[in-house]
DNA sequence: CAATGATCCCGTCAAGTTCG
DNA sequence: CGAACTTGACGGGATCATTG
C-alpha cells in the first residue's frame, strides 16, 4: 500500500453543512484574461481550433478534479463528525437506560 | 536490487448540460 | 440550434512500498 496521502480528515474546524458540487459558478478562468476567445475562434484554422479546444479542456478538467477532491473531503469531513455525533448519542442513551434501572430496581 | 502492485495526476475523448 | 462548459471513463507515466 502506498500511503502517499497527507490528507486524513482532519478537523478543519470547518461547519460543514452541504458538501455540494455543481457549479458554483467558482473560479475557473472561463472568461477571464488570456486569449479573447471570441475573435480567436472564429479567424482560426481547424488545427489551432483543435489546439485551443485541447488547452480549454485540459484546464477544465484539472479544475474539475479539484473541485471533486474538495467535494469527497468535505464528504470526509462530514463522516467524521456524525459518526462522532453517533458515539455520543449512543452514550447517552446508555446512561439514560442505566438511570432508569436503577429507578425501577 | 529488479519486479510488481497500488495510487496519484494528467491529457484526451465522448456524451451530457447549459447558455446566448 | 450551436458553441462552450462539465464530467465520467480510459490509458499512460511517475512515484512509493513491498516482496522474493
Amino acid at each position: 500500500m502506498a500511503v502517499t496521502g497527507d490528507e486524513t480528515e482532519t478537523g478543519t474546524s470547518g461547519d460543514l453543512t452541504a458538501c455540494q458540487l455543481q457549479n458554483t459558478g467558482s473560479s475557473l478562468p472561463q472568461g477571464g484574461a488570456e486569449t479573447s476567445t471570441q475573435g480567436f475562434v472564429k479567424s482560426a484554422n481547424p488545427s489551432q481550433k483543435r489546439e485551443h479546444r485541447l488547452m480549454k479542456n485540459r484546464e477544465a478538467a484539472r479544475e474539475c478534479r479539484r473541485k471533486k477532491k474538495e467535494y469527497v473531503k468535505c464528504l470526509e469531513n462530514r463522516v467524521a463528525v456524525l459518526e462522532n455525533q453517533n458515539k455520543t448519542l449512543i452514550e447517552e442513551l446508555s446512561s439514560i437506560k442505566d438511570i432508569y434501572r436503577h429507578k425501577v430496581e
